[in-house]
RNA sequence: GGGCAGUUACCCAAGUGGCCAAAGGGGGCUGACUGUAAAUCAGCUGGCGCACGCCUUCGGAGGUUCGAAUCCUUCACUGCCCA
């Protein structure tokens, strides 16, 4: 273990910029650090777990963390590595939001501790009463223009068409402002955050250094990028969410295998608590036999383990065996229940299937799998359709009772990947 | 308040009366190869029947015309300049 948090951070390739002086902070005392986080959705995605895991990293040399639930900024919106405005969240949405992400924010820290405890705050509470004369007059004195429209995230929307509202050009004074109150209440000396709120965070050090003549201090962490370019976090349906609701644990177990080997080792040791030797081996093993995925299976394991737990993780990854091995047949009515769990379906009625039967295309359009005959269609012209895990071959393909398994299930793919269970009753 | 420019499909962006469901690029999807990878190659990417057909779409509404994304009026929004 690195002898202290600083170094643990800087290994795991955490550390992509800071204020002159982190890392002896870090090394000689233990400090109160802040992590701010959004709360435009109802549920973090895991983009968040950069941020929130090195908040649990730095909790383990000691340092006491402090997870703030953006409920008062979130009114506003933060402009930072936003090409265009954002439409405003109702007041209501936002409180929603806060407190689902302030019970998934909890999961990750610990509040037990007897010598550094987490705390969990909303910064709702010492923004939304804040009079404006006197903001004006205590805060905004303390910036002018000049410096604000020179911070990056600014002077990006300025080259816009859109430009900027006021309102989100006003935003990085109240997160500088939630660091002063946070520095005046708990002492919090460190803010982190990623490496797009670098022009915030400094914000924060200069009006806490203007105001009180104290110095605080920042550190960023990288944007986390893909070896192919692609956008980080997202698949075809979108972000990939905490809430297993958004994101069932099959498929967060599945995004992490897909890692793509130039990232794999990057990941485990921005998203795990692995130890150097033991990410080390799984880099060798990566090196020795790729095609064994190793380190894929482990980051995915690890991961859903950690988020979903236990029971969700051996269901992840029997269905992940079942799904890819191709045995679907021989499976029993249970197990396929149990495997499918997390994966869409729907119910259909079972006279649809006597007779002659239901048309294929009307089977993946009436499911809800497909969104229009032209498109199924398509899917199945491409030889991307597979009944049971059988390519469909013409979109004549007239589906029976006799297609069923174990009398009331099918089994639709598109692709390699995309499952669907269809559950026939009545 | 005045002047100018702009608003095209998921995104960017061509198109300035019929040959436009609308070029091109990106993204996405599928197939081949493979390791549920990467790279590469190929196809697809508004809806309905799918065949040459029909329907809906080019900021909103209305109008001109045999015919409009393309012209006119008006409204909305965005940007730039002036006040």
């Amino acid at each position: 273990m690195p002898a202290n948090a600083f170094e643990e951070l800087q290994w795991r390739g955490l550390v992509f910029d800071c204020i002159e002086g982190v890392q002896n902070l870090l090394a000689t005392q233990t400090v109160t650090v802040y992590n701010g986080f959004d709360v435009t959705a109802d549920s973090l995605h895991i983009g968040h777990l950069v941020p929130l895991l090195a908040l649990a990293r730095l909790q383990r040399y000691g340092h006491h963390p402090i997870a703030v639930a953006g409920g008062g900024t979130t009114m506003i919106g933060d402009p930072s590595g936003k090409s265009s405005e954002r439409p405003l969240l109702s007041r209501q949405q936002i409180e929603e939001n806060a407190e689902a992400i302030k019970g998934q924010l909890a999961r990750f820290l610990d509040f037990d501790s007897k010598t550094n405890p987490a705390r969990l705050v909303n910064n709702a509470d010492w923004l939304l009463p804040l009079n404006l004369i006197d903001f004006l007059r205590d805060i905004g004195k303390h910036f002018t223009v000049n410096y604000m429209i020179a911070k990056d995230s600014v002077r990006a929307r300025l080259e816009r068409e859109e430009g900027i509202s006021f309102t989100e050009f006003s935003y990085m004074l109240l997160q500088s402002y939630d660091f002063l109150h946070l520095y005046r209440t708990y002492g919090c000396l460190l803010q982190t955050g990623g490496s797009d709120q670098w022009g915030n965070i400094t914000a924060g050090v200069e009006l806490i250094r203007r105001v009180t003549g104290g110095t605080a201090y920042g550190l960023v962490y990288p944007l986390i990028t893909k070896a192919d370019g692609s956008k980080f976090g997202k698949t075809e349906s979108g972000a990939v969410w905490l809430d297993p609701r958004r994101t069932s644990p099959y498929r967060f177990y599945q995004f992490w295998l897909n890692t793509d080997d130039r990232d794999v080792i990057h990941y485990l040791k921005v998203f795990t608590f692995l130890t150097q030797p033991e990410i080390e081996e799984l880099q060798h093993a990566l090196e020795e036999k790729p095609e064994q995925r190793d380190a894929q299976r482990t980051l995915a394991r690890v991961m859903t383990g950690m988020l979903h737990g236990e029971t969700a993780l051996a269901r992840a990854e029997q269905a992940a065996q079942v799904l890819f091995g191709g045995a679907v047949e021989g499976l029993s009515a249970a197990e396929i229940e149990d495997i499918f769990a997390d994966v869409p379906s729907a119910r259909l009625n079972k006279d649809q299937f006597s007779g002659t039967g239901l048309n294929i295309v009307d089977l993946l359009v009436g499911s809800g799998m497909m969104k229009s005959r032209g498109e199924a269609r398509r899917a199945i012209g491409e030889g991307g359709i597979y009944l049971n895990n059988h390519r469909v071959a013409e979109s004549e393909r007239l589906v029976t009772v006799n297609d069923l398994l174990e009398g009331r299930f099918l089994i639709l793919r598109r692709g390699k990947k995309t499952y669907f269970l269809v559950e026939v009753v009545g």
